[in-house]
DNA sequence: ATTATCTATAGATCTATAGATAATGC
DNA sequence: ATTATCTATAGATCTATAGATAATGC
């Protein structure tokens, strides 16, 4: 019996160092920014000795960056996983959108304001930018293509649309915490209101949006 | 013919040291964050000495303290302004993000970043914190005015959307710099969608807010 | 032997203060 | 006399490294 549960489950989820150090990293850099975050408080939150952190990250850097990847990476695979579908635009923008949302507030939540830190223009972190790119090219071929086919009629240029569906996405986290249903929908259906998509249109995308991909919008 | 042109000119628009320092620290503190940015940066910007700054400054809190204050100023002033119009809550909350965003985009673009900097959860800014706070209040209230008269239909709650339009607004910012036609109106349009205002009411308080608030709208 | 921690510390900041010096306006 | 700057520096960080020590698994 408990022989058949250890292996079920991968292990009883217990933190490697490494694991516990960016968890902690992640919460403290998203309280009080990355500069302002001492090698010191981490360590002190972990409950090791500030060197200590040294034997699992080259350098402070090193956590951001590390925490920066692992947090983008499911992102970009759902983004794979949509653009296979070939779903409609407003079916694959709606996923996406929901997706990230509730990434953001959901297991990942921490990481999502560390998107925001202004360390992140530093050419430390090019890598993560070039991830960024790519997410933001997926939203913008779908706005272009949505705007294209007349679902959307976006009061601005694709690129202006683009980046306030960006913000507004990567702002959901202002939301976190509100009681009240599934605040990923909300958003979701927000960015579809944004590109002027009719009503009955986005309440199909989101029923579409959840029959295929239900499971990884499911929290 | 001079006399007559420093006559009408309040000055020929020469900064004051305090003012060249608030100018570069909002720009620095922007790009860079506040605690990243040092005092010396901010002198060798402005060509000064580091010590400097504390002729003017009783030190580095209060300069990001005083480009706050100064800021948000014009903000809660025409708050105030739309408050006394008596005018319909979309007219109104179209006036106010688009006046909030054009502030963003205008004099004091370096500014809008500032609000996101994690160091204002600190104790030492609970003054603009509940400056802030009275700003959301007349968004909330505008909100829920026209979610009772049925003019919005928002797919969430009242607070839920507040924080939603205001984390929308605030962001704005991210089209900074892009070409096309007027950015602060596309985004007070874009407030309003969220909130499944129609689009004919939304283009009536457009034209309407223009009428009432047209110059301080006008950049 | 490997893995993970510790102590101790070098070296580089960074903020703020003290006190001298220059420039400006009466 | 007032206003604005400077030089010099104290004192408090903060990051990262060197090298010792403990714990773990063969």
């Amino acid at each position: 019996m408990i022989a058949s549960e250890s292996e079920r489950r991968p292990a009883p989820r217990t933190f490697t160092p490494r694991e516990e150090i960016l968890e902690v990293a992640g919460r403290l850099f998203a309280e009080g920014g990355f500069a302002a975050t001492s090698t010191r408080a981490i360590a002190l939150a972990v409950g090791i000795k500030q060197a200590s952190l040294y034997y699992h990250f080259r350098g402070k850097d090193e956590i951001l960056a590390s925490l920066l990847r692992e947090s983008i990476e499911p992102s970009l695979e759902f983004l794979e996983r949509t653009r296979a579908s070939c779903a409609s635009a407003p079916v694959q923008l709606y996923a996406l959108t929901h997706f990230d949302t509730a990434a953001g507030l959901g297991r990942f939540a921490d990481a999502r304001p560390l998107y925001q830190l202004p360390e992140l223009r530093t050419p430390r972190f090019v890598e993560f930018r070039a991830h960024r790119q790519r997410h933001r090219e997926a939203y913008r071929a779908l706005i272009a293509a949505g705007a294209q086919g007349g679902v959307f009629q976006p009061s601005g240029s694709v690129e202006v649309m683009t980046d306030l569906v960006l913000a507004f996405a990567a702002n959901a986290i202002a939301i976190q915490g509100r009681r009240g249903p599934d605040p990923a929908a909300i958003v979701a259906r927000g960015c579809l209101r944004l590109l002027c998509c009719p009503t009955r249109v986005i309440e199909r995308a989101a029923a579409e949006a959840l029959r295929l991909f239900g499971t990884a919008l499911a929290r």
